[in-house]
DNA sequence: TAATATAATGAACAATGTTCATAAAAGTAA
DNA sequence: TTACTTTTATGAACATTGTTCATTATATTA
């Protein structure tokens, strides 16, 4: 019988335990198809165990896809001010870009959100709950800083443009991640070049 | 007990009750959310029925798949081509928008199949399946039209730029259906107009 | 050391995809 | 019609899943 984890220290070590085992096992078989059962055995715990430190798989599966944001705004406020705005918004595509070759298994977890109302593989029906805020804050925050972005190459653009074009924006290399990210480097490289050139241009010519 | 399909007729027909009554339910909850004893109570149908005119759910989930980009594909080859190569390919980026409002059960299929590599929802491990042989097929035809739609606009480019540019395309334009497709009509249209916009304007300035 | 409180366990439950021995239906030949 | 064969339909049964909960083990307290 595994060690008692009585400290709140030890609990939160515990909690890492199962996150990074699940991680390991949703990046190499899905949600899907990632048992509870394999989480608890990597973990040396037993199956009821899991759920002192998780509700159910969902949440488990929640709680890294909200790390996963974190980490992708985290990268996203790092670019450096210093060049022009042009420069910067180059920038923070090759950062996106990047960020999600990197980290397949968080990119993924993202992905499973956006398909909503009934057909995704993540449901999250109550949109009360704190899980789904989380999460919709995330969302919401990283729009915002694509906003930013954008708005150092055009500051004519009006509020509910601007908004319009991040979405756009946003979901456009959302797009060419989740149809190209799987593929070797080369290619992906190769295409986001591609796609970055189209947006460009395009935030310039609209 | 149901009468016996012995035709071949009957059976095409036995196929079609099974197809259609999954799509419904695959719309209304996902593939995940469909289980196979529901699809065989709507269809009057005893569960092991089911199984004799397909080998599993996923092969359900893939004819429909199928035949989803089939009338993809159909709506795309009806572009008029009386305009300008810029109008068709306005009016190619329309349809293509149109078809997944309209087509809500059928797009969603189709996105069950771009995450791939154990990630997805759906799973095709056998490369060499006639299912994944006859899937893939589709996804090409599609690229193939796109690149038509590109070289109208822009003869000047490479075969390995046009298949580039397709290929972004073709991944921002899903993006944005991914994103915000299952929004209310009149966000979908803003967002999708301004994505066309952007899109138009790229090809030109390339 | 005994009593109490907390944490860990894994058998058990309901639901799922799938299988297969059995039964029903349809076709065939007399 | 009747006896026989072939094809189709059935649903109980199986393995596997997420999840629960009575029981056991561990730690804390008195």
């Amino acid at each position: 019988m595994a060690i008692q984890a009585r400290l709140k220290n030890e609990k939160e070590d515990r909690k890492r335990l199962i996150l990074n085992n699940a991680l390991i096992l949703f990046r190499e078989n899905g949600l899907n198809g990632t048992t509870i059962r394999q989480v608890a055995k990597v973990s040396d715990l037993a199956v009821g165990t899991i759920y002192l430190y998780f509700p159910d798989k969902t949440q488990i599966f929640c709680a890294l896809l909200i790390e996963g944001y974190d980490l992708l705004i985290e990268h996203l406020k790092k670019t450096p001010h210093a060049y022009s705005a042009m420069e910067n918004i180059e920038n923070g595509i090759d950062i996106y870009f990047a960020f999600a070759f990197a980290n397949p298994e968080y990119f993924s977890l993202i992905f499973y959100t956006v398909q909503s109302r009934g057909q995704g593989v993540l449901e999250l029906a109550d949109t009360n709950s704190v899980t789904y805020k989380a999460i919709k804050q995330r969302k919401d925050k990283c729009l915002a800083l694509v906003m930013d972005y954008i708005k150092g190459v055009r500051s004519d653009l009006s509020r509910k443009e601007l908004e319009r074009t991040a979405e756009a924006t946003w979901s456009m290399l959302a797009g060419v991640i989740l149809f190209f990210g799987k593929d070797d480097k080369k290619r992906f490289n190769s295409i986001s070049w591609q796609a970055k050139k189209m947006i460009l241009n395009s935030l310039l010519s609209l």
